[in-house]
DNA sequence: CTGAAAGCGCTTACAG
DNA sequence: CTGAAAGCGCTTACAG
């Protein structure tokens, strides 16, 4: 089943029948329904491998996550990102493909996206900021877009939270509960988002007048055993408050408090950032930063296809989209 | 960039040059190096439409996914199975094209993968025993491989573990440590899963000689939230033991039980199923079955391969991966 | 608005 | 072991 089969029941050439499937005006409604009709009965639907090969365009977008620490893959941040940027490209009649860049297959899965034609952009997250992946795919021009802020210098589009802002905020609302010793459990330094939501931190205390201590400050990687860990490395300075730069480590860091016999948030207030569905069922219910994961992926999907789609090349731009303080117990602002 | 300028360069044929890329023993050892080296300094790569297009295949393989109920879809189960699928399509220098299926976009995501030769074979998971998509793929003879176990009749590869002893066996470990009044969080009675563990259940309550009570069977999703709603419904019965179809559900009933003012083990012990990477932080951890979910992604990747480069069409096969009991606090075996 | 024809970049009998 | 040539199923100037 192929456009010359569909071209000769419908009594027309191939090129007519190619120019109804991709819309073209130019086409008289008659014949144009007519060829739909036949379209429709005999279930037609255009080999994509030939589309491509004609037209240099395959309507898929790749969607890339480097697994340095592939534990961090089960953070229900990711089947989050997925389910909004494969909505939108399904909303939209794109496909999405995907690769987990396990490191030893990092150079293989870098030549394929850019020289074997088979995708026409790519959306990138949870990058290492020295990842040589996005400097790749820039140095060649290829559409990409990222969800998460770019390292410094790399011109390319994106789509994030305002995590300095936000975790700004986060701590404030700890100050303004009383809290007085506040650590941190801060994501990996080597990440944009683990430096902006630590920056945040650190601002809310300058501007509240407090010294920085870095005793009052752990780093750790975005898992639970990650922030297990940091809080364990944090309890010897006595803090009264943490800010956990994700759901998952605010979870670890519970279980590290719990373990050393003080209470949330009578002893330890504590406070995340994600908002992911466990946040509100942990014990107690985690007060948190809520970004809009799948969102963020959505509006990735539709940066990209507007940039594939609109010919002018403007320059690339990010977006940011809003993030919420979701107060629950866990802060102490309800007891 | 390509097959002719590399041919060029070498100094051969494109024939020659496309043997060499798909290792056709045809071509003499000299010839072979010449042409290697050439592909390796241009940093050649076949254009993916292309091949398809000549040769039929794409050496692409589609995970769908479908998302009736799109909640359950941050269950690390998700992640796990993508990255075993992901590694091993890795492995064997095949790529992954995701679908989570949207019900509105049932159809036509279905004549995409039917005929428009995107992809060569189809990985099938969590789906509904009377979802059509399966029986589709079937009628058509589409490659492709099921992780779970299919619908009585349906005729397919699949890779799963054994649900109903499995499920046998935790219930088993209840009775051992003196349990008396068991009951079940079934998952959803239109999953093989659902029903398998159910079974599972009777059969060792029957086996110990205990009368079967209805009022000890509550069956809800595979999410957190579906595990809470149904304890709820089975507290009235007073259990003193609960196995759950699932680890989220699980969590979810000890969210119950806590919440009725209830202890863990003592009150009431609680099994789970999956042994995600939460279940041993849970509080108390959680002594569950586990089933190695990124094996059977990558089982299901062999299978699906093996029978898309093997001619001979071998009946459709099933294989089953070992699970293991997980003994940890929740049990009560260790109190 | 429509059609004939070239061409996208490969693979694969076929002939030697 | 190697090459010339047909063909995979589309898209897209080009001419009308």
């Amino acid at each position: 089943m192929n456009l010359e089969t569909i071209a000769q029941i419908s009594g027309v050439s191939r090129s007519t029948v190619s120019r109804v499937i991709n819309n073209s005006p130019n086409v008289s409604p008659q014949v144009r329904d007519r060829v739909l009709k036949v379209i429709r009965e005999t279930n037609f639907q255009p080999n994509v491998a030939a589309r491509s090969l004609a037209a240099g365009s395959t309507r898929i977008l790749g969607l890339v996550i480097p697994l340095g620490v592939s534990q961090m893959f089960v953070d229900p941040y990711f089947p989050l990102l997925i389910q909004g940027v494969s909505s939108a490209c399904n909303a939209r009649d794109y496909t999405v493909m995907l690769w987990l860049v396990e490191p030893e297959y990092e150079r293989r899965i870098l030549r394929q996206i850019l020289h074997s034609g088979l995708i026409d952009g790519v959306i990138i997250t949870s990058t290492q900021m020295d990842d040589p992946l996005v400097d790749a795919l820039l140095e060649r021009s290829f559409p990409c877009v990222m969800v998460g802020r770019p390292r410094p210098g790399q011109e390319i589009d994106f789509v994030d939270v305002d995590n300095v802002g936000s975790a700004q905020r986060a701590v404030d609302h700890l100050l303004k509960l009383g809290r007085g010793r506040i650590a941190t459990i801060a994501g990996p330094q080597t990440m944009t988002a683990g430096v902006d939501r630590l920056s945040g931190y650190q601002i809310a205390l300058k501007q509240a007048g407090l010294p920085f201590d870095p005793d009052l400050v752990e780093a750790g990687e975005f898992t639970q055993a990650g922030g297990f860990a940091a809080m364990q490395r944090l309890l010897p300075a006595n803090p009264n408050a943490v800010f956990a730069a994700s759901d998952a480590m605010a979870q670890g860091a519970m279980l590290a408090i719990n373990a050393a016999g003080l209470r949330i948030p009578q002893d330890i207030a504590v406070v995340g950032f994600d908002d992911i569905p466990l946040a509100a069922h942990m014990q107690p219910p985690l007060t948190t930063i809520r970004q809009p994961i799948d969102r963020m992926g959505s509006q990735a999907v539709a940066q990209l296809i507007h940039r594939l789609t609109d010919p002018t090349g403007q320059q690339p731009h990010g977006v940011l989209l809003p993030t919420e303080l979701t107060i629950r117990s866990s802060c102490g602002a309800d007891s």
